[in-house]
RNA sequence: UCCUCGAUAGCUCAAUAGGCAGAGCGGGCGGCUGUUAACCGCUAGGUUCCAGGUUCGAGUCCUGGUCGAGGAGCCA
C-alpha cells in the first residue's frame, strides 16, 4: 500500500530509520531497513526533515511498538518518494510552547497531536449537534451576521459602514431571528459564528465563537431543560463513539464523560444561592471567601459556578434566575415576576456555562412594557412585537457555545485550543 | 476598565547577595537494527523586550513605556 503525509518526526539508528507520519487522519510509523530499499532512497531518508511531504509504499504489519494515534501498527517502507523537502528551520519543537509563540505559529500548530486531536473532536462534536437536531424535528435555519442592531441590547458589537444605511452589525445571537422561524417551522436551529466585542480576558472567551441555537415552538421550560439533556448527552456518547483515539492522545479521564446520562439535576436559582452561600460560609481562605460573596438578586459569576458545580458529576441545570439580571425577553415566573423562566446549563469539572437558554415572552403587552423599561427602540424591534399579536404561542430555545463544549469534553484548559483559527482581544492574526 | 504575574539562544527554561551569558530540545557533522519528545560524541547559535537612571560593575536594583499571560466584570 502507499500512505501519503508529512514527516512529523524521525529517529534513526544507523541502518534503520522510523518516520512517523502525519497522514491527516492520524499519525502512523513508517520503518526503513536499509537492506529493504534502495541505498539512494535510504539515504534520503536517513536525511529527511521533519515536515517534508512524502509518498511511502510498503507493508502494514500490526506491531504493540509502534506508536501512532492509534498505535499499534506500523508500514514497512519497500520504496519511498520525496514530494518537498521542508527548510530544515520548522520552528515548532515537538514540545509544549508558550501561548504567544502557539498561537503566532496557529497555522503550524495544528499540526501537533494535542491540536490536531482537540480539533477533531470540535468536528465530531458539530456533527453530533447537527445530527441529534436533524433527527429530532429541528430543521436549520440559519439567521442573518450583519444585523442592523443589537439582539439583545446589552453586549459590545463589531459594527462596520452599511453603503448608505449607517452601521451595520456582526451578530451576536439569532435568537430574535429564530423566534421568528418557529412561527413558520415550528422547531429550527441555526449555526454559525458570533461576534463579542467585549474585552473578555479569560480562559473561556473568544471575540468570535461558535454557536448553535434551537429554538421550538409550543416549547415551554420543562420541555427545553429536556431537550438540553437529551441534546447534550448525545454530543458526549458520539465522541466517547468516534474519538476515542483523539481522546486517549489528550489524556482525558474519559470515566467522566461516560457519566453523562439524562436526566441532570436541577437546581432553582434559589436553592444554588443558598449552596452557594453555605459553601462560602465554610471556606477558610478569604480570598475565596470574597469571590464567592453574592446576594440574592446577583447573577453568578464564574467563581460561583465553579464551586456549585464541583459538587456534581453531571452537567447541572440551573434555572429561575432574577429577572434583573437576565435579558428583556425571558417571560416571567408565574405568581414571581422578581423571577423569570430562564435556564443555564453548567458543564461539571470547572467548566461552567455551556448553554444559556430560556421560555420568551409571549405576551404582546408585557414585552413592549419591557422593551421601554429596558430602553430599547420600539420601532427596531417592531417585527419582533408583530410576532405576538399573529399567533403567539408559548416557546423556548437556547444557545450553546461549540468551543466551551468542546473544552469540556476534551478537558483542555484554555478555549483558544477549541476553535482552528482563535480571535481574541488581542489577536487577529494568522 | 480593574487586579496580579511575566519577557534571557529558533523553542522551553536556568543564572547564589549586583561580579566571566548557561542547559535541554531544535539545526549542522559523526556513531548505533526497535526508536516512542530515542541515545552518545563534536559543533554553530545572544541588542538578556525598549528608553532612561543608580553603581567600579546591571539579566538581576529604580523610573517610564511596549508586548503577553492569568483572574474580575460581562457572557456562550
Amino acid at each position: 500500500m502507499t500512505v501519503q503525509g508529512w514527516v512529523y518526526n524521525r529517529t534513526d539508528k544507523g541502518k534503520l530509520v522510523f518516520l512517523l507520519l502525519r497522514e491527516g487522519t492520524g499519525f502512523v510509523q513508517c520503518v526503513a531497513f536499509k537492506n529493504d530499499l534502495p541505498a539512494e532512497v535510504f539515504e534520503r531518508l536517513l536525511r529527511i526533515t521533519q515536515e517534508s511531504s512524502i509518498v511511502i509504499t510498503g507493508m502494514v504489519r500490526a506491531d504493540k511498538r509502534a506508536p501512532g494515534i492509534p498505535g499499534g501498527f506500523e508500514i514497512g517502507v519497500k520504496d519511498a518518494q520525496i514530494i518537498q523537502t521542508a527548510n530544515e528551520d520548522y520552528p515548532m519543537a515537538l514540545k509544549e510552547h508558550g501561548p504567544d509563540f502557539a498561537l503566532d505559529h496557529r497555522h503550524l500548530w495544528m499540526r501537533m497531536p494535542s491540536q490536531w486531536a482537540v480539533l477533531r473532536v470540535r468536528a465530531t462534536v458539530i456533527s453530533a449537534i447537527r445530527e441529534w437536531l436533524d433527527t429530532n424535528g429541528f430543521i436549520n435555519m440559519d439567521t442573518p451576521i450583519l444585523t442592523p442592531a443589537a439582539c439583545e441590547g446589552t453586549t459590545t458589537l463589531f459594527e462596520t459602514p452599511y453603503f448608505d444605511e449607517g452601521m451595520a452589525y456582526l451578530s451576536q445571537s439569532g435568537q430574535l431571528y429564530n423566534e421568528a422561524d418557529i412561527f413558520a417551522f415550528g422547531k429550527v436551529y441555526s449555526f454559525g459564528p458570533t461576534f463579542r466585542a467585549e474585552k473578555s480576558k479569560t480562559r473561556r472567551h473568544l471575540t468570535e465563537f461558535w454557536m448553535v441555537e434551537p429554538e421550538a415552538a409550543f416549547c415551554d421550560l420543562d420541555a427545553l431543560m429536556e431537550i438540553e439533556e437529551q441534546f447534550v448527552t448525545h454530543i458526549v456518547k458520539r465522541v466517547l463513539r468516534d474519538r476515542q483515539a483523539e481522546l486517549k492522545s489528550l489524556g482525558r479521564d474519559t470515566t467522566r464523560l461516560e457519566k453523562i446520562e439524562p436526566p441532570f439535576p436541577r437546581i432553582s436559582y434559589d436553592d444554588a444561592l443558598q449552596m452557594i452561600q453555605q459553601i462560602a460560609a465554610e471556606t477558610t481562605d478569604p480570598e475565596k471567601k470574597e469571590l464567592l460573596k453574592i446576594e440574592w438578586g446577583m447573577d453568578f459569576g464564574s467563581p460561583h459556578e465553579t464551586e456549585l458545580t464541583a459538587r456534581f458529576e453531571k452537567p447541572v441545570l440551573v434555572y429561575g434566575y432574577p429577572t434583573q439580571v437576565k435579558a428583556f425577553y425571558m417571560e416571567p415566573w408565574p405568581g414571581r415576576p422578581e423571577v423569570c423562566k430562564s435556564v443555564d446549563l453548567l458543564a461539571p469539572e470547572g467548566y461552567g456555562e455551556i448553554i444559556g437558554g430560556s421560555e420568551r415572552m409571549s405576551n404582546h403587552e408585557l414585552l413592549l412594557q419591557r422593551l421601554h423599561e429596558h430602553k430599547l427602540p420600539e420601532e427596531a424591534f417592531k417585527w419582533y412585537l408583530q410576532l405576538r399579536q399573529y399567533g403567539s404561542v408559548p416557546h423556548s430555545g437556547f444557545g450553546m457555545g461549540v468551543e466551551r463544549t468542546v473544552s469540556w469534553v476534551c478537558g483542555i484548559e484554555h478555549i483558544r485550543e477549541a476553535i482552528p483559527f482563535p480571535r481574541t482581544i488581542k489577536r487577529v492574526y494568522p
